[in-house]
DNA sequence: GGCTACGATGACAACGTTGTCAGGGACACG
DNA sequence: CGTGTCCCTGACAACGTTGTCATCGTAGCC
């Protein structure tokens, strides 16, 4: 900035007003420095100017498991859409279900002063938010309860979802189910487990036909999980999110038992398979939508008092789920 | 730093001191400036210590096209990856290929001072980036050359992979050949079908033959194609990236006609489709990484001549290109 | 002519941090 | 006791901006 002035004659103040758009400045003057910016390409240093002015980065932070996952980059993708309206740009990062990465990626994103934190929370504590938090950072977790912190959540209907596809495997006759879900560690996955609890208690089946395989799965455990589960008679699956069903298709595609079968997150190509797979269907970008809304909400003044958002979740039958026993 | 170098009774330059771990600082002095800090909750403004050490940000920005597309999502996990190394965060957005949203997110990732600019360019012209790779920053092109701005890139083979297909198909008895790109404008999809011409003419095929349908392409237009190439007796088609073979397998999956089919770009599930999808593969995390360990060695100095590194496509034949006419 | 009003511009401090350098106390040595 | 050395600490400037306030010149008015 300094060069832009002496090459234009003016002040460095002079400068900056033109650069802002600040009115009162001669039109020829700051043509002059229009000029003198266009000679020496300059470019203001936003980090200078977020240290004058104090306030915003202009951008928020996004933690989640891992951008190449479908889901993920499907939210991350709703994240940046609002957050472009509001001017600013998403830093993310994947933390790979590893409670100390995420804590550090965090708290790098709170060293850079991001305008808010959007997080999946990876681990059952998230106490070291709290200091963020109280220091006027907003929060929002996703996908994920922050556990010791209180903060904004946005959730989807895991536990109604199962239930669901439960139901509807007991509406074609099954009377004996697998759930083949993660590890159960993850709050999502302790959810699932519930729902298919409960779901099967709903529906009447008994405690000895529902069959659970927790994680972390690869096509190993979830070939070893099948084996037995055929072993005592299980008709119909239910995959607990969208990598493991995608396992289990592989998988049984080596076998000859063709079982009913439902995945929670829906997949792409799940309608082209044979059969088209029958999912527990939610909108990841509408998920980051969501989340991202609350955050610019808090970030923009909003503080009210925390709130839960529980995104709904939809059966979508394709074929894979209404094949009777 | 101020409340904690008051809290701890002493001078705000030993807090610093303190927080850069460096020597010199009596072990009583640090317990108490890091109780000061723990108590605070206090956490080092990055932008303040960038403004003062003039150098690093700590950050690359990744402009791609579209997050969400799974081709992409693998790059960013790629660049992530070897950013972590490097101690960097990743500024990520996308451009939805519109040159003058791709030209504003750029600049402003230079506003932002970031170390180094990962671009999938949108449009043909990237002069705008001309005045920033001058002023040092180092940018790397990726999946498309800069046009008229020349820098380090990281290319597929596109021309390769798509002639491999032809090939790979014509060694199947097919003499009618239909491709499905992308809009000619993008230069992946041009020289695509550049490919395809050439593995044509090497084929044998007569110039009568070959039926190339450039998008942009929706399962409207792309049926529309289609009939107008089983009219004139095609018998084996191209998909020309991952959306649009993806959209092929849709309406082919409505119309009785059942042509060979090799997509461009490898995607989950093609194995497990009936017949299972041959592809032209390519690993987009490790275009990612090769992206981001050229941009990595330009930022730590490398200032030898641009290199233009194309990464191997590979066929991948699974069922669905090896059917005979 | 003397006054105010206003438009254009610049000087200076401040944002939160770190590099430089100087100060002060303790200790050893002559 | 004076001097030099070492260790620890703090004062101050600087990074690139912008907000505040002062200055200057000119025009308009009584």
């Amino acid at each position: 900035m300094n060069d832009v002035a002496r090459l234009a004659g003016v002040s460095i103040k002079t400068v900056s007003r033109v650069v802002n758009d600040e009115p009162g400045v001669h039109e020829q003057t700051a043509r002059q420095v229009l000029a003198a910016i266009e000679s020496l390409g300059f470019r203001r240093n936003m980090g200078a100017r977020n240290l004058r002015q104090g306030v915003t980065t202009a951008t928020v932070g996004l933690l989640l498991e891992d951008v190449s996952n479908p889901f993920y980059s499907g939210l991350t993708r709703g994240v940046e859409e609002v957050a472009r309206q509001f001017g600013r740009r998403v830093l993310s990062a994947s933390s790979d279900e590893d409670p100390v990465q995420a804590r550090e990626l965090a708290l790098d994103f709170c060293a850079r002063r991001v305008d808010g934190l959007l997080i999946v929370p990876a681990g059952r504590e998230q106490g070291y938010l709290a200091a963020e938090i109280r220091a006027g950072t907003p929060v929002v977790f996703i996908d994920r309860p922050g556990g010791d912190v209180t903060a904004d959540t946005v959730l989807m209907d895991n536990v109604g979802g199962t239930m669901m596809a439960v139901a509807h495997l007991a509406e074609h006759g099954h009377r004996h189910i697998g759930f083949l879900g993660d590890d159960p560690e993850i709050f999502t996955a302790a959810e699932r487990l519930r729902g298919f609890r409960e779901g099967c208690a709903r529906a009447g089946i008994e405690r000895g036909a529902e069959f659970a395989a927790m994680g972390p799965h690869d096509e190993h455990s979830i070939g070893t999980a099948l084996r037995a589960m055929f072993d005592r008679s299980v008709t119909a699956l239910i995959g607990g999110n969208n990598r493991i069903t995608i396992g289990l298709l592989r998988v049984l595609a080596g076998m000859p038992e063709r079982p009913a079968l439902i995945g929670f997150d829906d997949f792409e190509l799940a309608d082209l398979l044979d059969p088209p797979v029958t999912v527990i269907a939610h909108d990841a970008k509408a998920l980051g939508h969501a989340a991202a809304g609350r955050l610019f909400a808090r970030i923009q003044g909003d503080d009210s008092p925390h709130r839960d958002l529980v995104l709904p979740a939809r059966l979508v039958p394709r074929g894979s789920g209404e094949i009777s026993p």
